[in-house]
DNA sequence: AGGCGCTTGTGAAGACGTGCACAAATCGCG
DNA sequence: CGCGATTTGTGCACGTCTTCACAAGCGCCT
């Protein structure tokens, strides 16, 4: 093994911090990674191929290796990747060695369904406070967090770093809510309210809509649809297909 | 411009439904000018320039020109863009002419949000039917609409079409629920379970993982982090920023 | 009518992401 | 010890997306 500066040294955080800049591409995909090592370990496997890894995730396996390629990665050649190792790798990359603190505000339909999701807990978060604007909310307990009012921010964040922000609110209140995450320095915000948010630059912003993806999905049944009324480029307008919908196949996988 | 052979006729669908074929990116991005123009024309606007509208949308102006002229759209130079025009444009593209049916799996914590969320009426789609494994669910009634189990998924099918498939179940169980809606004729789901589906192909899938989000924002984070520690190029690696934050926007939008 | 300012639509260049295909590295076995 | 099977890491070519910059078109005003 030639010099291999390996970036993050998982097992020691000494004091160089060397977060290699990965492609955003690269980092949107970590995660999914992240998840299927976990479910590998928990079936028991000690390594893996970058095949094997890529088929869980659900991507290419040269897209896998050159992912994995980027930050530094520790795999060998003939064998695979280390699971353990490799999740302590992508942990320490995405910054999930430390627990971080989540404020969720809006404990309307969604964010209520939110405040009870376990996937929280289970992947590196914690659900620091439930924060609402409505007064009358305020004081109910969910899941064993009791709903603050949304002016208590301050006091919330000085009680424990408050590292990320989840919006949950109707659209016309998030850009407000979001103005007070910012002003009790978060800098990461993740949007379930269909408005676009605007903040400081620095603050790291992403959007969730339910809505969008359905429109997405939409276009492409409007696509086939119309593909099946006109099968090919050539002549032949109609092909009809009657009642089954057999094997229309072309392939798939709408790129994130 | 010569022709301009506009792709979709939204006045009137003859016989000629020749989709342009949008890049995915531009796909992606046509529901949020969708929403955009909606909010301009309820405040009165009638006509709005690129410029306008890619702010309310939150992108690069260029890139919103570019965008809609894939669809072959209709601006007026000097002028903008007719709001009302615009929004039947997209409309038609996205196939959200037709209000489409919409199967939800899955009425837990997440799925009972999503089954009381309006933004699904509102945005052009309608809740078909609600399913539960869980026979003590079945039966339950949710804004509505009685819990059925999955099992009846035919039957449901035969009542009425169903174009997209909702899956909000546990990842144990979600391929199963995948599985049942593709042998129906559902060729669009959306996941919200944390595990990759395998489909036949012809049928989309798109997926929402909360947990992924918040770990993608975490790398953010973990990053921003650690270059404040490594102040590099700039200095001042504190700011402070102390009550105020003053209006320094310029949105982030990191890609999806 | 003509000119001027504004805005769209697009060509071209560059950045970014993807996937192939193969050399380099490692293990196990004879 | 050497060889072959296996699998990683990556150079390269290709396609997609973004952004700039500007000509073409449109309306308005004089």
């Amino acid at each position: 093994m030639s010099q291999h500066r390996h970036p993050g040294a998982p097992g020691r955080a000494g004091a160089v911090p060397t977060l290699p800049d990965l492609p955003e591409a690269t980092v949107a995909r970590l995660p999914e990674y992240l998840r299927a090592l976990h479910n590998l370990a928990d079936a028991g496997h000690e390594t893996v191929s970058s095949e094997g890894l890529s088929a869980a995730a659900g991507v290419n396996s040269a897209k896998l290796r050159k992912d994995l390629s980027h930050l530094g990665s520790y795999g060998t050649r003939g064998v695979g990747y280390d699971v353990a190792l490799l999740i302590e790798q992508i942990e320490y990359v995405l910054g999930l060695t430390q627990r971080r603190a989540v404020a969720l505000v809006g404990v309307g339909n969604l964010g209520h369904a939110l405040a009870g999701y376990d996937g929280f807990a289970s992947r590196g978060f914690r659900i620091a406070a439930l924060l609402d604007a409505d007064p009358s909310r305020v004081g109910e307990e969910i899941n064993g967090l009791v709903v603050r009012h949304v002016d208590d921010l301050p006091t919330v964040a000085a009680e424990e770093s408050l590292a990320i922000g989840v919006i949950a609110t109707p659209a016309a209140a998030a850009q407000q809510v979001a103005d007070q995450l910012v002003a009790v320095g978060v800098t990461s915000i993740l949007n379930f309210a269909p408005c676009v948010l605007s903040v400081p630059e620095g603050v790291d912003v992403r959007k969730v809509d339910l809505a969008i993806e359905l429109q997405i999905l939409s276009f492409h049944e409007h696509r086939k649809a119309s593909l099946t009324a006109l099968p090919a480029t050539g002549g032949t307008a109609f092909t009809a297909l009657p009642g089954g919908f057999a094997a229309t196949d072309t392939q798939e996988a709408i790129g994130t």
